[in-house]
DNA sequence: GCAAAAGTGTTTCTACTACACCCATGG
DNA sequence: CCATGGGTGTAGTAGAAACACTTTTGC
Protein backbone atom coordinates (compact mmCIF):
# COMPACT_ATOMS: atom_id res chain seq x y z
CA UNK A 1 0.00 0.00 0.00
CA UNK A 2 1.69 3.41 -1.26
CA UNK A 3 1.45 6.35 1.80
CA UNK A 4 0.29 8.82 -0.63
CA UNK A 5 -3.40 6.94 -1.39
CA UNK A 6 -6.35 7.89 0.97
CA UNK A 7 -8.25 4.88 2.92
CA UNK A 8 -11.47 4.76 4.60
CA UNK A 9 -10.20 2.47 7.52
CA UNK A 10 -14.21 1.72 8.12
CA UNK A 11 -14.62 -0.75 5.65
CA UNK A 12 -12.92 -3.37 4.20
CA UNK A 13 -13.04 -5.97 1.19
CA UNK A 14 -12.68 -9.61 1.51
CA UNK A 15 -12.40 -11.97 -1.42
CA UNK A 16 -13.01 -15.96 -0.81
CA UNK A 17 -11.09 -16.97 -3.84
CA UNK A 18 -12.38 -20.55 -4.77
CA UNK A 19 -10.17 -22.79 -7.59
CA UNK A 20 -10.50 -26.52 -8.62
CA UNK A 21 -8.13 -28.95 -9.39
CA UNK A 22 -9.75 -32.06 -11.22
CA UNK A 23 -10.91 -33.22 -7.54
CA UNK A 24 -10.69 -30.57 -4.92
CA UNK A 25 -12.21 -27.15 -4.13
CA UNK A 26 -8.99 -24.78 -3.42
CA UNK A 27 -8.75 -21.55 -1.82
CA UNK A 28 -6.37 -18.90 -2.65
CA UNK A 29 -5.02 -17.62 0.81
CA UNK A 30 -2.19 -15.57 1.68
CA UNK A 31 0.43 -16.02 4.58
CA UNK A 32 0.50 -13.72 7.08
CA UNK A 33 4.07 -13.68 9.69
CA UNK A 34 3.99 -11.73 12.37
CA UNK A 35 6.94 -11.24 14.88
CA UNK A 36 5.75 -11.88 18.85
CA UNK A 37 7.35 -11.34 21.63
CA UNK A 38 10.62 -12.79 19.56
CA UNK A 39 8.61 -15.37 18.05
CA UNK A 40 7.08 -15.93 14.62
CA UNK A 41 3.42 -16.57 14.35
CA UNK A 42 2.27 -17.70 11.18
CA UNK A 43 -1.23 -18.11 10.04
CA UNK A 44 -3.28 -17.66 6.74
CA UNK A 45 -5.75 -15.00 5.41
CA UNK A 46 -8.13 -14.31 2.59
CA UNK A 47 -6.96 -11.29 0.28
CA UNK A 48 -8.51 -8.46 1.32
CA UNK A 49 -8.22 -4.51 2.06
CA UNK A 50 -9.65 -1.87 3.37
CA UNK A 51 -11.13 0.17 1.02
CA UNK A 52 -10.31 3.66 -0.76
CA UNK A 53 -11.87 6.88 0.35
CA UNK A 54 -13.53 7.66 -2.87
CA UNK A 55 -14.21 3.76 -4.00
CA UNK A 56 -17.26 1.62 -4.56
CA UNK A 57 -17.45 -1.73 -2.87
CA UNK A 58 -17.03 -3.96 -6.07
CA UNK A 59 -14.34 -1.78 -7.27
CA UNK A 60 -12.22 -2.32 -4.13
CA UNK A 61 -12.60 -6.35 -4.33
CA UNK A 62 -11.70 -6.18 -8.39
CA UNK A 63 -8.69 -4.21 -6.96
CA UNK A 64 -8.00 -6.57 -4.73
CA UNK A 65 -7.98 -9.28 -6.58
CA UNK A 66 -5.98 -7.67 -9.77
CA UNK A 67 -3.22 -6.53 -7.39
CA UNK A 68 -2.75 -10.13 -6.10
CA UNK A 69 -3.28 -12.28 -9.46
CA UNK A 70 -2.78 -9.72 -12.07
CA UNK A 71 -5.75 -11.25 -13.86
CA UNK A 72 -9.10 -9.57 -15.03
CA UNK A 73 -12.48 -10.32 -15.87
CA UNK A 74 -12.68 -12.76 -12.62
CA UNK A 75 -16.47 -14.10 -11.43
CA UNK A 76 -16.69 -11.59 -7.99
CA UNK A 77 -19.56 -11.55 -6.59
CA UNK A 78 -20.79 -9.78 -3.67
CA UNK A 79 -22.72 -12.18 -0.72
CA UNK A 80 -22.87 -11.52 2.84
CA UNK A 81 -20.99 -8.10 5.07
CA UNK A 82 -19.55 -9.58 8.59
CA UNK A 83 -19.60 -6.45 10.86
CA UNK A 84 -19.35 -8.43 14.78
CA UNK A 85 -17.73 -5.23 16.42
CA UNK A 86 -15.52 -8.43 18.03
CA UNK A 87 -13.76 -9.27 14.71
CA UNK A 88 -11.34 -7.22 15.06
CA UNK A 89 -10.86 -7.58 18.23
CA UNK A 90 -7.81 -9.70 18.18
CA UNK A 91 -4.58 -7.72 19.29
CA UNK A 92 -2.57 -10.10 16.72
CA UNK A 93 -4.59 -8.69 13.59
CA UNK A 94 -5.11 -5.08 15.19
CA UNK A 95 -1.44 -4.83 15.28
CA UNK A 96 -0.86 -6.36 12.10
CA UNK A 97 -3.63 -4.06 10.33
CA UNK A 98 -1.86 -0.60 11.80
CA UNK A 99 1.40 -1.80 10.79
CA UNK A 100 -0.07 -2.76 6.70
CA UNK A 101 -1.98 0.10 6.55
CA UNK A 102 -0.02 2.59 8.72
CA UNK A 103 -3.65 3.65 10.24
CA UNK A 104 -5.45 3.78 13.60
CA UNK A 105 -7.38 1.28 13.38
CA UNK A 106 -10.51 0.54 15.36
CA UNK A 107 -13.94 -0.75 14.60
CA UNK A 108 -13.71 -2.27 10.79
CA UNK A 109 -16.80 -3.92 8.80
CA UNK A 110 -16.12 -5.76 5.75
CA UNK A 111 -17.82 -6.90 2.76
CA UNK A 112 -17.18 -10.02 1.52
CA UNK A 113 -17.10 -11.40 -2.02
CA UNK A 114 -16.38 -15.26 -3.62
CA UNK A 115 -14.48 -15.48 -7.04
CA UNK A 116 -13.84 -18.66 -8.92
CA UNK A 117 -10.48 -18.89 -10.95
CA UNK A 118 -9.37 -20.91 -13.27
CA UNK A 119 -6.76 -22.51 -11.46
CA UNK A 120 -4.38 -23.42 -13.92
CA UNK A 121 -4.25 -19.80 -15.31
CA UNK A 122 -0.74 -18.48 -14.54
CA UNK A 123 -1.02 -15.92 -11.53
CA UNK A 124 1.36 -13.28 -11.25
CA UNK A 125 2.24 -11.81 -7.95
CA UNK A 126 2.06 -8.21 -8.35
CA UNK A 127 4.22 -7.62 -4.73
CA UNK A 128 7.06 -10.23 -3.88
CA UNK A 129 6.10 -9.65 0.08
CA UNK A 130 3.17 -11.62 -0.24
CA UNK A 131 3.07 -14.91 -0.82
CA UNK A 132 -0.24 -16.91 -1.48
CA UNK A 133 -1.34 -20.30 -2.75
CA UNK A 134 -4.17 -22.36 -2.95
CA UNK A 135 -4.89 -24.76 -0.12
CA UNK A 136 -7.59 -27.55 -0.12
CA UNK A 137 -10.90 -26.34 1.21
CA UNK A 138 -10.68 -28.95 3.90
CA UNK A 139 -7.40 -28.82 5.41
CA UNK A 140 -8.36 -24.90 5.15
CA UNK A 141 -11.22 -25.72 7.42
CA UNK A 142 -8.66 -27.13 10.22
CA UNK A 143 -6.30 -24.19 10.07
CA UNK A 144 -6.02 -20.90 11.80
CA UNK A 145 -7.20 -18.10 10.30
CA UNK A 146 -6.82 -14.35 10.68
CA UNK A 147 -10.26 -12.66 12.12
CA UNK A 148 -13.34 -14.43 11.27
CA UNK A 149 -12.16 -15.39 7.97
CA UNK A 150 -13.28 -19.16 8.99
CA UNK A 151 -17.40 -18.08 9.32
CA UNK A 152 -16.65 -15.83 5.97
CA UNK A 153 -15.15 -19.06 4.35
CA UNK A 154 -18.54 -20.72 5.57
CA UNK A 155 -20.80 -18.08 4.31
CA UNK A 156 -18.47 -18.02 0.94
CA UNK A 157 -19.11 -21.76 0.45
CA UNK A 158 -22.07 -22.06 1.04
CA UNK A 159 -23.08 -19.03 -1.14
CA UNK A 160 -21.21 -20.58 -4.51
CA UNK A 161 -23.80 -24.23 -3.49
CA UNK A 162 -26.41 -22.12 -3.71
CA UNK A 163 -25.60 -19.91 -6.71
CA UNK A 164 -24.10 -22.88 -8.52
CA UNK A 165 -27.62 -24.47 -8.78
CA UNK A 166 -29.33 -21.39 -10.21
CA UNK A 167 -26.46 -20.78 -12.72
CA UNK A 168 -25.27 -23.98 -13.55
CA UNK A 169 -22.75 -22.23 -15.77
CA UNK A 170 -20.46 -20.88 -13.21
CA UNK A 171 -19.45 -24.18 -12.65
CA UNK A 172 -17.07 -23.14 -16.21
CA UNK A 173 -15.61 -20.55 -14.52
CA UNK A 174 -13.56 -23.14 -11.96
CA UNK A 175 -13.14 -25.83 -14.63
CA UNK A 176 -10.18 -24.99 -17.40
CA UNK A 177 -10.77 -24.29 -20.88
CA UNK A 178 -11.04 -27.65 -22.17
CA UNK A 179 -12.54 -30.55 -19.60
CA UNK A 180 -13.68 -33.96 -19.35
CA UNK A 181 -17.14 -34.66 -18.15
CA UNK A 182 -15.44 -36.73 -15.12
CA UNK A 183 -14.41 -33.30 -13.80
CA UNK A 184 -17.17 -31.63 -14.33
CA UNK A 185 -19.37 -34.36 -12.49
CA UNK A 186 -16.65 -34.57 -9.68
CA UNK A 187 -17.23 -30.64 -9.22
CA UNK A 188 -20.66 -30.18 -9.39
CA UNK A 189 -21.23 -33.20 -6.56
CA UNK A 190 -18.37 -31.89 -4.50
CA UNK A 191 -20.62 -28.31 -4.52
CA UNK A 192 -24.20 -29.77 -4.57
CA UNK A 193 -23.02 -32.50 -2.08
CA UNK A 194 -24.22 -35.57 -4.11
CA UNK A 195 -23.01 -38.57 -5.60
CA UNK A 196 -24.57 -38.76 -9.59
CA UNK A 197 -24.98 -41.72 -11.04
CA UNK A 198 -22.67 -41.44 -14.14
CA UNK A 199 -24.99 -42.18 -16.66
CA UNK A 200 -27.82 -40.25 -15.77
CA UNK A 201 -25.18 -37.04 -15.50
CA UNK A 202 -23.63 -37.54 -18.75
CA UNK A 203 -27.32 -37.68 -20.24
CA UNK A 204 -28.28 -34.47 -18.30
CA UNK A 205 -25.31 -32.09 -19.40
CA UNK A 206 -24.64 -33.09 -22.76
CA UNK A 207 -28.24 -31.59 -23.64
CA UNK A 208 -26.70 -28.73 -21.85
CA UNK A 209 -26.81 -26.11 -24.47
CA UNK A 210 -23.66 -24.44 -23.73
CA UNK A 211 -21.57 -27.82 -23.77
CA UNK A 212 -19.73 -28.55 -26.85
CA UNK A 213 -18.06 -31.75 -27.62
CA UNK A 214 -14.57 -31.34 -28.87
CA UNK A 215 -12.06 -33.15 -31.66
CA UNK A 216 -9.56 -33.87 -28.55
CA UNK A 217 -8.84 -36.14 -26.04
CA UNK A 218 -7.19 -35.81 -22.82
CA UNK A 219 -3.40 -37.16 -22.33
CA UNK A 220 -1.04 -38.39 -20.35
CA UNK A 221 -3.26 -40.59 -18.84
CA UNK A 222 -2.30 -44.43 -17.57
CA UNK A 223 -5.88 -45.15 -19.07
CA UNK A 224 -8.32 -44.96 -21.93
CA UNK A 225 -8.49 -41.29 -22.40
CA UNK A 226 -11.21 -39.33 -21.79
CA UNK A 227 -13.15 -36.86 -24.51
CA UNK A 228 -12.75 -33.22 -23.95
CA UNK A 229 -15.82 -30.35 -23.94
CA UNK A 230 -15.62 -26.91 -23.45
CA UNK A 231 -17.79 -23.96 -22.44
CA UNK A 232 -19.92 -21.89 -24.95
CA UNK A 233 -22.27 -19.17 -24.07
CA UNK B 1 -31.92 9.64 18.41
CA UNK B 2 -30.70 10.38 21.86
CA UNK B 3 -27.26 12.01 22.50
CA UNK B 4 -25.58 9.85 24.87
CA UNK B 5 -25.41 6.96 22.21
CA UNK B 6 -22.40 6.95 19.80
CA UNK B 7 -22.73 6.22 16.75
CA UNK B 8 -20.37 4.80 13.83
CA UNK B 9 -21.20 7.41 11.09
CA UNK B 10 -19.62 5.57 8.40
CA UNK B 11 -21.68 2.39 8.41
CA UNK B 12 -25.69 1.90 8.22
CA UNK B 13 -28.19 -0.57 7.66
CA UNK B 14 -31.72 0.08 5.76
CA UNK B 15 -34.69 -2.45 6.33
CA UNK B 16 -36.70 -2.96 3.08
CA UNK B 17 -40.11 -4.46 5.34
CA UNK B 18 -42.36 -6.28 3.18
CA UNK B 19 -46.13 -6.74 3.93
CA UNK B 20 -48.76 -8.59 1.96
CA UNK B 21 -52.81 -7.15 1.96
CA UNK B 22 -54.09 -10.72 0.81
CA UNK B 23 -53.78 -8.95 -3.14
CA UNK B 24 -50.76 -7.20 -3.03
CA UNK B 25 -47.48 -6.76 -2.06
CA UNK B 26 -46.61 -3.62 0.53
CA UNK B 27 -43.80 -2.09 1.66
CA UNK B 28 -43.39 0.24 5.01
CA UNK B 29 -41.50 3.20 4.21
CA UNK B 30 -41.28 6.29 6.14
CA UNK B 31 -42.20 9.95 5.14
CA UNK B 32 -39.15 12.28 5.33
CA UNK B 33 -40.33 15.94 4.92
CA UNK B 34 -37.90 18.52 4.17
CA UNK B 35 -37.98 22.37 4.27
CA UNK B 36 -35.86 23.78 1.20
CA UNK B 37 -35.67 27.56 0.50
CA UNK B 38 -38.98 28.13 2.18
CA UNK B 39 -40.36 25.30 0.48
CA UNK B 40 -41.29 21.84 1.85
CA UNK B 41 -40.12 18.70 0.25
CA UNK B 42 -41.24 15.40 1.15
CA UNK B 43 -40.36 11.97 0.10
CA UNK B 44 -39.72 8.45 1.16
CA UNK B 45 -37.24 6.61 2.83
CA UNK B 46 -36.77 3.31 4.29
CA UNK B 47 -36.52 2.79 7.57
CA UNK B 48 -32.92 2.69 8.69
CA UNK B 49 -30.31 4.08 10.93
CA UNK B 50 -26.50 4.29 11.11
CA UNK B 51 -25.02 1.49 13.38
CA UNK B 52 -23.82 2.80 17.56
CA UNK B 53 -20.57 2.38 18.01
CA UNK B 54 -20.02 -1.30 19.40
CA UNK B 55 -23.59 -2.97 17.71
CA UNK B 56 -23.77 -6.17 15.32
CA UNK B 57 -24.87 -5.53 12.09
CA UNK B 58 -27.83 -7.86 12.43
CA UNK B 59 -28.67 -5.95 16.13
CA UNK B 60 -28.35 -2.64 14.21
CA UNK B 61 -31.19 -3.75 11.84
CA UNK B 62 -33.36 -5.49 15.13
CA UNK B 63 -32.79 -2.17 16.42
CA UNK B 64 -34.44 -0.32 13.47
CA UNK B 65 -37.37 -2.59 13.08
CA UNK B 66 -38.11 -3.00 16.91
CA UNK B 67 -37.84 0.82 17.18
CA UNK B 68 -40.28 1.57 14.00
CA UNK B 69 -42.81 -1.19 14.80
CA UNK B 70 -42.26 -2.47 18.59
CA UNK B 71 -42.51 -6.00 17.31
CA UNK B 72 -39.85 -8.73 17.73
CA UNK B 73 -39.29 -12.01 16.09
CA UNK B 74 -39.92 -10.78 12.53
CA UNK B 75 -37.96 -12.48 9.62
CA UNK B 76 -34.76 -10.75 8.49
CA UNK B 77 -31.75 -11.51 6.23
CA UNK B 78 -29.26 -9.53 5.19
CA UNK B 79 -28.89 -9.48 1.20
CA UNK B 80 -26.45 -6.96 0.14
CA UNK B 81 -24.34 -4.16 0.73
CA UNK B 82 -24.44 -0.64 -1.03
CA UNK B 83 -21.36 1.35 -1.07
CA UNK B 84 -21.05 3.47 -4.08
CA UNK B 85 -19.33 7.20 -3.27
CA UNK B 86 -22.18 8.75 -4.51
CA UNK B 87 -24.88 7.15 -3.26
CA UNK B 88 -24.57 9.67 -0.14
CA UNK B 89 -23.64 12.27 -2.78
CA UNK B 90 -27.27 14.77 -2.89
CA UNK B 91 -27.21 17.23 -0.82
CA UNK B 92 -30.44 16.83 0.45
CA UNK B 93 -29.61 13.93 1.84
CA UNK B 94 -26.61 14.82 3.64
CA UNK B 95 -28.37 17.78 5.31
CA UNK B 96 -31.29 15.37 6.36
CA UNK B 97 -28.51 13.39 7.60
CA UNK B 98 -26.58 15.71 9.63
CA UNK B 99 -30.04 17.50 11.03
CA UNK B 100 -31.19 13.90 12.22
CA UNK B 101 -27.87 12.53 13.15
CA UNK B 102 -26.44 15.58 14.83
CA UNK B 103 -23.09 14.07 13.00
CA UNK B 104 -20.89 15.22 10.41
CA UNK B 105 -21.44 12.62 7.76
CA UNK B 106 -19.04 11.63 4.78
CA UNK B 107 -19.80 8.84 2.66
CA UNK B 108 -21.77 5.83 4.26
CA UNK B 109 -22.00 2.34 3.41
CA UNK B 110 -25.07 0.73 4.29
CA UNK B 111 -25.41 -3.22 4.55
CA UNK B 112 -29.33 -3.87 3.33
CA UNK B 113 -31.72 -6.27 4.87
CA UNK B 114 -35.30 -7.60 3.82
CA UNK B 115 -37.64 -7.81 6.52
CA UNK B 116 -41.52 -9.78 6.57
CA UNK B 117 -43.95 -8.94 8.44
CA UNK B 118 -48.14 -9.91 8.68
CA UNK B 119 -49.91 -6.84 7.99
CA UNK B 120 -52.18 -7.46 10.16
CA UNK B 121 -49.79 -7.26 12.96
CA UNK B 122 -50.69 -3.84 14.74
CA UNK B 123 -47.88 -1.52 14.53
CA UNK B 124 -46.97 0.56 17.51
CA UNK B 125 -44.88 3.80 16.53
CA UNK B 126 -42.51 4.39 19.10
CA UNK B 127 -41.83 8.03 17.87
CA UNK B 128 -44.75 10.54 16.72
CA UNK B 129 -42.61 12.43 15.04
CA UNK B 130 -41.82 9.62 12.18
CA UNK B 131 -44.48 8.82 9.85
CA UNK B 132 -44.42 5.56 8.55
CA UNK B 133 -47.16 3.66 5.74
CA UNK B 134 -47.30 0.62 3.89
CA UNK B 135 -47.30 1.37 0.05
CA UNK B 136 -48.05 -0.50 -2.56
CA UNK B 137 -45.02 -1.61 -4.43
CA UNK B 138 -46.22 -0.73 -7.77
CA UNK B 139 -46.24 2.63 -6.40
CA UNK B 140 -43.30 3.05 -4.65
CA UNK B 141 -41.37 2.42 -8.06
CA UNK B 142 -42.82 5.68 -9.40
CA UNK B 143 -41.77 7.18 -6.03
CA UNK B 144 -39.01 9.43 -5.57
CA UNK B 145 -37.00 8.13 -2.68
CA UNK B 146 -34.16 9.44 -0.57
CA UNK B 147 -31.00 7.91 -1.58
CA UNK B 148 -30.30 4.92 -3.47
CA UNK B 149 -33.15 3.25 -2.05
CA UNK B 150 -34.90 2.59 -4.93
CA UNK B 151 -32.18 0.02 -5.91
CA UNK B 152 -31.87 -1.15 -2.69
CA UNK B 153 -36.12 -2.03 -2.96
CA UNK B 154 -35.47 -3.47 -6.13
CA UNK B 155 -32.45 -5.77 -5.20
CA UNK B 156 -34.37 -6.61 -2.25
CA UNK B 157 -37.70 -7.54 -4.34
CA UNK B 158 -35.03 -9.97 -6.11
CA UNK B 159 -33.79 -11.49 -3.00
CA UNK B 160 -37.05 -12.65 -2.01
CA UNK B 161 -37.96 -14.01 -5.17
CA UNK B 162 -35.36 -16.16 -5.04
CA UNK B 163 -35.22 -17.05 -1.57
CA UNK B 164 -39.04 -17.75 -1.24
CA UNK B 165 -38.53 -20.34 -4.03
CA UNK B 166 -35.95 -22.25 -2.05
CA UNK B 167 -37.87 -21.74 0.97
CA UNK B 168 -41.65 -21.57 0.34
CA UNK B 169 -42.14 -21.71 4.13
CA UNK B 170 -41.26 -17.65 3.95
CA UNK B 171 -44.42 -17.02 2.35
CA UNK B 172 -46.01 -17.54 6.27
CA UNK B 173 -44.24 -14.42 7.67
CA UNK B 174 -46.23 -12.15 5.06
CA UNK B 175 -49.71 -14.01 5.67
CA UNK B 176 -52.15 -13.49 8.30
CA UNK B 177 -52.32 -16.71 10.66
CA UNK B 178 -54.77 -18.25 9.16
CA UNK B 179 -55.25 -18.04 5.58
CA UNK B 180 -57.23 -19.33 2.73
CA UNK B 181 -55.38 -21.08 -0.30
CA UNK B 182 -56.52 -18.35 -2.54
CA UNK B 183 -54.69 -15.84 -0.21
CA UNK B 184 -51.44 -18.05 -0.69
CA UNK B 185 -51.68 -18.38 -4.26
CA UNK B 186 -51.99 -14.84 -5.35
CA UNK B 187 -48.66 -14.16 -3.07
CA UNK B 188 -47.10 -16.94 -4.67
CA UNK B 189 -48.00 -15.81 -8.30
CA UNK B 190 -47.01 -12.42 -7.23
CA UNK B 191 -43.76 -13.42 -5.92
CA UNK B 192 -42.58 -15.85 -8.33
CA UNK B 193 -44.41 -13.52 -11.57
CA UNK B 194 -46.59 -16.49 -12.79
CA UNK B 195 -49.95 -17.77 -13.39
CA UNK B 196 -51.19 -21.36 -11.71
CA UNK B 197 -53.69 -22.89 -12.63
CA UNK B 198 -56.05 -23.51 -9.58
CA UNK B 199 -56.49 -27.15 -9.43
CA UNK B 200 -52.57 -27.45 -9.79
CA UNK B 201 -51.97 -24.85 -7.07
CA UNK B 202 -54.55 -26.75 -4.34
CA UNK B 203 -53.20 -29.92 -4.86
CA UNK B 204 -49.51 -29.05 -4.82
CA UNK B 205 -49.96 -27.24 -1.09
CA UNK B 206 -51.86 -29.50 0.41
CA UNK B 207 -49.25 -31.52 0.53
CA UNK B 208 -47.09 -29.38 1.97
CA UNK B 209 -46.68 -30.99 5.33
CA UNK B 210 -46.65 -28.01 7.26
CA UNK B 211 -50.24 -26.78 5.84
CA UNK B 212 -52.71 -27.43 8.43
CA UNK B 213 -56.84 -27.04 7.12
CA UNK B 214 -58.50 -25.18 10.11
CA UNK B 215 -62.17 -26.19 10.47
CA UNK B 216 -62.81 -22.58 10.39
CA UNK B 217 -64.11 -20.66 7.62
CA UNK B 218 -63.78 -16.62 6.00
CA UNK B 219 -65.96 -14.56 7.02
CA UNK B 220 -68.00 -10.99 5.59
CA UNK B 221 -67.24 -12.04 2.17
CA UNK B 222 -70.42 -11.37 -0.08
CA UNK B 223 -69.71 -14.79 -1.38
CA UNK B 224 -69.28 -18.58 -0.52
CA UNK B 225 -66.43 -18.32 2.01
CA UNK B 226 -63.21 -20.25 1.57
CA UNK B 227 -61.64 -22.56 4.18
CA UNK B 228 -59.29 -21.06 6.55
CA UNK B 229 -55.58 -23.06 6.57
CA UNK B 230 -52.81 -22.20 9.23
CA UNK B 231 -49.09 -22.93 8.87
CA UNK B 232 -47.23 -25.43 11.34
CA UNK B 233 -43.68 -25.93 11.02
C1' DG C 1 -3.60 -59.64 -19.62
C1' DC C 2 -4.81 -56.67 -16.10
C1' DA C 3 -5.72 -52.38 -13.77
C1' DA C 4 -8.20 -48.09 -14.21
C1' DA C 5 -11.23 -45.17 -15.77
C1' DA C 6 -14.42 -44.08 -20.04
C1' DG C 7 -18.53 -44.69 -21.98
C1' DT C 8 -23.30 -46.47 -23.02
C1' DG C 9 -29.74 -47.79 -22.76
C1' DT C 10 -33.84 -49.11 -20.76
C1' DT C 11 -37.40 -49.00 -17.36
C1' DT C 12 -39.68 -46.88 -13.49
C1' DC C 13 -41.35 -43.23 -10.90
C1' DT C 14 -42.55 -38.71 -9.83
C1' DA C 15 -43.76 -34.09 -10.46
C1' DC C 16 -45.74 -30.74 -13.41
C1' DT C 17 -49.12 -29.39 -17.20
C1' DA C 18 -53.42 -28.76 -19.47
C1' DC C 19 -58.08 -28.47 -19.13
C1' DA C 20 -64.01 -27.29 -17.56
C1' DC C 21 -67.66 -27.58 -14.65
C1' DC C 22 -70.59 -27.57 -10.29
C1' DC C 23 -71.00 -25.48 -5.47
C1' DA C 24 -72.14 -22.28 -1.78
C1' DT C 25 -73.31 -17.81 -0.28
C1' DG C 26 -74.98 -12.94 0.00
C1' DG C 27 -77.57 -9.59 -1.95
C1' DC D 1 -82.04 -15.91 -9.30
C1' DC D 2 -77.74 -14.29 -10.28
C1' DA D 3 -73.08 -12.66 -9.50
C1' DT D 4 -68.91 -13.91 -7.30
C1' DG D 5 -65.39 -16.52 -6.09
C1' DG D 6 -64.64 -21.61 -3.91
C1' DG D 7 -63.64 -26.01 -4.90
C1' DT D 8 -62.82 -30.47 -7.50
C1' DG D 9 -60.39 -35.04 -11.12
C1' DT D 10 -58.15 -37.12 -14.99
C1' DA D 11 -54.99 -37.90 -18.62
C1' DG D 12 -50.59 -36.74 -20.73
C1' DT D 13 -45.77 -35.47 -20.63
C1' DA D 14 -41.09 -34.57 -19.39
C1' DG D 15 -37.41 -34.98 -16.42
C1' DA D 16 -35.03 -37.62 -12.60
C1' DA D 17 -33.63 -42.02 -10.64
C1' DA D 18 -32.22 -46.78 -10.53
C1' DC D 19 -29.36 -50.06 -12.39
C1' DA D 20 -24.56 -53.31 -14.88
C1' DC D 21 -21.73 -54.23 -18.40
C1' DT D 22 -18.37 -53.36 -22.43
C1' DT D 23 -14.51 -50.45 -24.28
C1' DT D 24 -10.03 -48.36 -24.53
C1' DT D 25 -5.46 -47.58 -23.09
C1' DG D 26 -0.88 -47.81 -20.69
C1' DC D 27 1.96 -50.62 -18.30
Amino acid sequence: MSNDTIYNPHVSVDCVIFGFDGEKLKLLLIERTISEQNELYNDKKLPGSIILADEDLDDAANRVLNELTGLKNIYLSQFHSFGNPRRTENPRDVLWLEKTTQLKIGRIVTVAYVAMIKIDRKIQFKSDQTSANWYDLNEVQKMNLAFDHADIINKGLEHIRHKSEIEPHLLFELLPRKFTITQLQTLYDTLHQTKSDVRNFRKKVVQWPYIVALDELEEGVPHRAARLYKYKK
